[in-house]
DNA sequence: CAGCATCCCACGGGATACTG
DNA sequence: CAGTATCCCGTGGGATGCTG
């Protein structure tokens, strides 16, 4: 969601729920944080996890989430190489979030069931 | 969020997520839900709650969201006419994931300006 | 393994103007 | 007031193929 900036309009106080929404809005944006919420994950962890993810999708939603201070990347210079991604201090916070999304989500699909 | 459907992949259990952002994704989604949350409101009034949003997207997102079951449309056959936009009982469980988002927003507000 | 590089296109959404 | 109708464009994101 890219919410090109409309014109000659004063930006609006009650603007924190966009603001969150920049940060979760990409796709597959909240499933990455819901996998690295139990703890760090490697790349291809990360791609097994969330199976319909790209790799290029998924790179760019990581770059752009260490880059927002979510999550932190650290390289173990191993052979083969492996990266660790996990949420920051900052990630957590959004924690509540996906679990709201997550739960609103689960009972979304019981009540289609139904 | 569009999230074009990958080919040769079967879906994942895990994707309540994903599903449930596929109502809020949205752009000005969230937004018109919180400001529904507080009691039936018009068209008019809406467009100047969310003031950066044009009355195409307002009426796109109206629509598709009372398609959904979100929310419900009422004509008052008043001249000039008036239309009330409520949320129904679907769209009321999607406060815990707006009041979340919005909370988190807040708290991003003040650790930026701390 | 953990990625870039490229190509390519659907579609979300802004601007503007018009109507019952 | 509460929309529709067009036009138009940026970009998100999928597919595919290559590299240190």
């Amino acid at each position: 969601m890219t919410l090109k900036r409309r014109k000659n309009r004063t930006p609006h106080p009650q603007c924190a729920l966009s603001d969150c929404m920049s940060f979760i809005g990409g796709a597959w944006t909240p499933n990455i944080i819901w996998y690295l919420s139990s703890g760090p994950r490697r790349f291809s962890e990360l791609r097994s996890d969330i199976p319909l993810v790209s790799a290029k999708v998924l790179t760019q939603r990581l770059r752009e989430l260490e880059d927002r201070g979510i999550l932190s990347r650290a390289v173990k210079d191993t052979s083969p190489p492996s990266v660790e991604y996990a949420l920051t201090a900052l990630g957590l916070e959004f924690m509540p979030v996906i679990q709201a999304i997550s739960e609103v989500g689960q009972r979304l699909k019981a009540r289609a069931a139904a």
